[in-house]
DNA sequence: GGAAGTACGTACAAATTAGTTAGTATCCCG
DNA sequence: CGGGATACTAACTAATTTGTACGTACTTCC
């Protein structure tokens, strides 16, 4: 017998509307500030920490480690520490961290391509 | 002379990952915890305020309210007050709103789709 | 007549998220 | 030899987000 999440069994199927699926906790991974951030910086390649902080340009070193650690947690990002003195680690998507990538960037992209027409009809500023 | 936005001639375009590029507060707009929800609930239909409370499922009415004023000042949401006593509102989405909701509905039925083997190889549960 | 529903606004409190500072061991650069 | 870069962690504080409770002005239902 396979073992089927909670979830799954109490309301058929997963939803991110219903509040206690767990797919709504990892939607919340992927859209918080800095997870699709995170997404969008690592899509497609491979960063070290420090080269990620300054493509994310205002991160805190503590947020950017939490984040990394949350998405690695949910098998969305790849960690490789090089166990060397001056440390050196390595981080990139898994496979489903890159399907992941590729929506939350397609999201990333339409904003900005849609941008003019959003601040035209947009209240705040 | 167009007014351009000052972020688009500081660097040439529209960049989430530049910390002070409108489109990043409006990518977290759209990816707020309520934000998206809402959007992914609104797809599509219009709902009135208590609707959208019990889609979203546990909600409070304060956010409810503050995620749609927002997502209201950013164009994407469309609101009509019926003048009558007992109050009815209704919310749809703009144009450019449902544009979003179709790409935050893709990732949100991603998730849905892939849970099963996020789940496995996912370290929290 | 009392209860519930409606769409919020407003205080206030609690929870979550974020930033700051300092510290680590070692190397490279000037 | 001092200074900076590297990848973090811990402790502490600050800022932001979220929830709770209550009020409103009426209507419908029991």
């Amino acid at each position: 017998m396979k073992d089927i999440p909670t979830a799954m069994l109490a309301d058929m199927r997963p939803n991110v509307l219903h509040p206690r699926c767990p797919s709504r906790q990892i939607l919340q991974h992927l859209t918080s500030r800095w997870g699709a951030l995170v997404l969008v910086a690592l899509a497609g390649r491979t960063l070290r920490f420090s080269e990620l902080r300054r493509a994310l340009g205002d991160v805190s070193d503590r947020m950017l480690a939490q984040t990394l650690q949350g998405l690695e947690a949910d098998g969305m990002v790849h960690r490789i520490a090089h166990e060397v003195v001056p440390p050196h680690v390595d981080y990139s998507l898994t496979e489903i961290g890159e399907e992941a990538a590729t929506l939350v960037k397609g999201l990333a992209d339409w904003v900005e391509r849609r941008l003019p027409d959003i601040l035209r009809d947009c209240k705040t500023r």
